[in-house]
DNA sequence: GACTATAGTGAACCTTGATTCCGCTTGTCA
DNA sequence: TGACAAGCGGAATCAAGGTTCACTATAGTC
């Protein structure tokens, strides 16, 4: 499933196709806890792996990164999908879905700084992941629409920023802060006048 | 007005009060350019003095840093506080006040990444300025609460993270991306029912 | 005009962290 | 059970960029 850096070429040997799970999941930790500040050693360290075998894995700290967003944005996407299937009042399954959008967020701080504004060079390279996650998010807003349960001119892309929005504040020590209120703000504003 | 790094001590020499005035303006387009990667060697240049000079006015880059965040929030508050001056229809008045700070973010990639969520150091020394603003905002909502033209449920609080949301997706370069649009979206999202 | 406390300068220094490289280990296949 | 290609490890390398410092210049004062 995940996009392997490597083409379509002879198998990876089977300690090496070992090492790269770990790597990656050692990697998800690391980028949650720290965000891009996260060091290769640390991931090296965490996933109990030389830094040699991060590299062969993965050419450069970005392509790792790359990789990480990449699966957030599929993850994130298999959610949609799975809530167009659930059947429920669609705006409700939507407000559901972001709630949840939302949580995973304020678990990892690494994508949640990528979504944040830094990165620019991530965010291209996942264009696919997120153009797939975009289109999903239409049809979530389709359903609602026609039933009139949502304002007819928020877009997909609306959503997607307010998402990027909410993250972004999320580590923000600003006083009187709450992004769980300050989300079901935004959801109540988007149900129709 | 700036926030002198030096306490109320004997008054600078007159080349000294000159540097700094060129160093701060430079810092300011250089940061406003290239956000918070830019160089100290670079606003020196720019100031076209020594990075000993840009050293002594200001200890570290972080000082720089916050110094200039301070200022800009001072003149979002002065903002603030011209806004209420005006008549007009309250909530027209906000909409506008939010409508020329998001012109003057997407100028300034620096203030525009501390919002984002870049520098959380930067953001708590900006408190009490952060404050000053929020509380003036407040006052801006109050007015158009009392008149009926804004969401009773939207705070001061509020209206900031949405600001800060609005300038992490101005650096995106996500599909059909507009954010003069969304801000517009936004913007009516916040009027009542 | 001379004196001195302040201020300016920028090459050198240091730290941090990504990336490389090469000797060693281990799957895999005949 | 060799042979060897594929993979691993991690100390060493390198670059970038913030910060210092020894020296020079100058405003302010008598």
């Amino acid at each position: 499933m995940t996009t392997s850096p490597n083409q379509s070429e002879r198998p990876l040997r089977s300690d090496a196709r070992r090492n790269r799970e770990r790597i990656l999941t050692g990697a998800r930790a690391v980028f949650a806890e720290c965000g891009s500040e996260a060091q290769m050693d640390d991931v090296a360290r965490r996933a109990g792996v030389g830094v040699g075998t991060v590299y062969r894995h993965y050419p450069t700290k970005e392509a790792l990164q790359v990789e990480l967003v990449r699966e957030k944005f599929k993850r994130f996407a298999a959610e949609a999908r799975d809530a167009l299937e659930r059947d429920g009042e669609p705006f409700e399954v939507l407000a559901d879905l972001m709630r949840s959008n939302a949580e995973a967020l304020a678990r990892d701080a690494g994508t949640q700084q990528v979504l944040a504004g830094a990165g620019e060079h991530i965010w291209t390279q996942a264009a696919a992941e997120q153009n797939e996650l975009l289109e999903l998010t239409s049809r979530l807003i389709d359903r609602a629409r026609r039933a009139g349960t949502i304002r007819a001119d928020a877009t997909a892309t609306d959503i997607g920023m307010l998402m990027c929005g909410l993250s972004a504040t999320m580590t923000h020590p600003a006083s009187g802060f709450d992004w769980h209120r300050h989300l079901d703000l935004l959801i109540d504003m988007l149900r129709p006048r």
